[in-house]
DNA sequence: CCATCTTTGTCCTGAGTCCGGAAAAAGTGT
DNA sequence: ACACTTTTTCCGGACTCAGGACAAAGATGG
């Protein structure tokens, strides 16, 4: 099902294309005010991408006062596919050109498993999506993992939650098996992309995007444009210390005193599961008892349950995050920060306690008017950041 | 002294003429070589930069093989001027256009007398220069300043220590006195950007600059452009917290356990003198009483006289801007690091320290192999980047 | 229903841009 | 002196592109 998507010839049908993408279908006319081109020039690119078959007609538009004007829109059967590979799940989703999602698979996987385990996992789920009709086949994808990434080249590079990854040519591979083009990205990063299209970030040039899932994880948008770091591990910052000297928690990465020792999907089953032995919450320990283990979605459901021992856990982590963000938000001041990730479950306690710490720890200069927010998107908000990925590229001059 | 100097009229000309600054003089052919553009056009846009007096002929270059080309260099006669005001003194120099420093005076000043005094004092400090015949006029100028500056108005905006410039027009204001365009930015900026463009950061896209001087203040450069945050607050790393909880350190932010309250010029200073006082330190005694107060330069050179409770100072010092180094460099992932400031005096002992304190806080993945290094421009790091800043308004089209 | 006005789309011309070949200019090396 | 290189200038032809003229399509008002 290989298919040989055309690309825009110049700049201004790449301005055009993400035009019709991030506005939706318009009218030539519009188009016109909108590019600062002469009528005929555009008309030529206009006419150009009808024959490449990037954008169709579409109608007539409503009259401004004069003869009715056509409406152009991106071709109604390009499809995006968009990948987010989490550390316990993966999710795949299918979208027009406008990045809208037609259709979204989520299965649990352990990424553990390898690239070749997961990728047959992923081609299952695209068929299964394409099996429903919403697509045929797809000019595009985008793919993100939960590592650093090489990103010209889409390799990850040592990345510590999936050894088996490190060095694997995700982006050759997956584009071998697709028949398309595949970028490939840090699965925070594409959140960022996610909620700065289609979510709470539109318009702000400049923001954080913390991601708290198994790990914690920040994606950087600077200048409207994502920023990767010189060897593409920026963000990283799980392992930031929050505690200082030889008391500090041990982590996995074999430091003491890091954030994830202390927060994230992983250190909060750990403590839950810690407090309900200890007798501390008795909501808890029913449930250890019902499912043999706990999960963040534990906490979260015997916090909103009034389960003090949760509420606690929630607050405690919640300033462990919020002192390591408001150093961030010292250093880089952002016009926005977004929180979200599989714990965004604990809502508002969570938001409430991260914010507290933030303002108190950060000058007014910074935080004068910053809002900390959640994610607006959730779970979508990584497939449509895959999705976007892709689109900015091939909607790019070749 | 009004001068009316030319501006590139066109994207191709602004790319010539910074060419010719980072390069120095060239000859056409190797002009040519540098920016793909046919034969004739590149002679036509030589013409026209001749034409406006903006580069002029310097005579024959070496052959290679040929006919000799014709060499080709800035203006000889334009002048840039480069003001940094710290918080403790002013620097003024004056370059040519290659932004080599021509002349360069140093004044001790409190930046807290206020704007008006300070650009008295500047403006003397111009004419001085300009009396000692480097330069007839000015074609533009940059100045920095120790606190955030709305960018694009060139404004200060809120700056902790010096609370009678909130809101000055800088730029209009000094624009007027000089007679020439102005760019007003953060101090720390400018110290990136003249590290960047003369110093050890060279063809280093990502990296940040730490300035450590009576504040302590970071530039960040991120794709090879200055980041400034969303309201030029960015950088702001003194009032992060490295102690947290009641128990720390009392900072003139109003908050506790702040950077500065630790380390600085300020609190090495202050620690200085307190360690003179407790007998810890015979050698700071004997300066306290010569001086009557302590000063960092002190601490620096009764360190490198061997003083252990100076050595220790630094070192503690060092671990504690060490802590905050390493958080940013695991969030920024930095090519480079850059220390400076006025403390860099405390040379190699502080920078051994920050190194240890990185090295073992990071993990691999953004440390693999990230250089930490003293800034190679000392004092004229300021106003190189000042010049270049200016320059880099000027050389780009309008 | 007709006349007039506005908006949109198309066609065309004239101005300008720019590439690259040809040839002249200026050197090098034998 | 001669062959070869490199640099520069000159110039023709191809291409681009803005904007005016005009036609098409609709709105408005009488």
């Amino acid at each position: 099902m290989r298919r040989m998507t055309a690309r825009p010839a110049n700049a201004h049908q790449a301005r055009l294309l993400r035009l019709l993408r991030d506005g939706g279908p318009n009218s030539r006319a519009q188009l016109g005010d909108l590019v600062d081109l002469s009528r005929s020039k555009l008309a030529v690119e206009i006419d150009r991408l009808l024959e490449t078959g990037l954008v169709v007609a579409d109608g007539l538009a409503a009259s401004r006062g004069g003869r009715r004007s056509h409406n152009i829109r991106l071709a109604p059967g390009l499809r995006f596919l968009g990948i987010d590979i989490g550390a316990t799940s993966v999710d795949v989703a299918v979208t027009n050109a406008e990045l809208e999602v037609l259709g979204h698979l989520n299965q649990p996987m352990d990424v553990r498993e390898g690239p070749v385990a997961v990728f047959e996992q992923v081609l299952s789920m695209a068929a299964k999506l394409r099996a429903t009709g919403v697509a045929e086949g797809f000019d595009g994808a985008g793919i993100g993992v939960p590592g650093p990434v090489r990103f010209p080249e889409g390799v990850p590079v040592a990345p510590p939650i999936m050894p088996g990854w490190d060095g694997f040519p995700v982006r050759e591979a997956l584009s071998q098996e697709l028949g398309c083009p595949v970028m490939v990205d840090n699965d925070v990063n594409l959140m960022a992309l996610g909620e700065q299209h289609a979510g709470v970030a539109r318009s702000v040039q400049d923001f954080l995007c913390v991601k708290i899932g198994t790990g914690v994880g920040c994606g950087i948008v600077a200048g409207g444009e994502v920023y990767r770091g010189a060897t593409g591990s920026a963000g990283d910052i799980g392992h930031i210390q929050v505690e200082h000297g030889s008391q500090g928690r041990q982590c996995a990465c074999g430091n003491r005193g890091c954030l994830e020792a202390y927060f994230g999907g992983a250190a909060l089953a750990r403590d839950a599961e810690e407090a309900a032995r200890d007798g501390r919450s008795p909501e808890l320990a029913s449930r250890l008892e019902a499912a043999g283990r706990l999960t963040a979605a534990d906490v979260a459901a015997a916090a909103s349950a009034g389960d003090t021992a949760s509420l606690d856990l929630i607050r405690v982590g919640g300033n462990r995050i919020g002192q390591v963000i408001a150093g961030l938000v010292s250093f880089f001041n952002p016009g926005l920060v977004v929180i979200g990730g599989g714990v965004t479950g604990l809502g508002h306690t969570l938001l409430a306690s991260i914010r507290t710490q933030v303002y108190r720890q950060s000058l007014p200069l910074a935080t004068g008017n910053l809002p900390i927010v959640l994610g607006e998107l959730g779970p979508v908000a990584g497939v449509i950041g895959a999705a976007r990925l892709i689109s900015d590229h091939l909607f790019s001059p070749a």
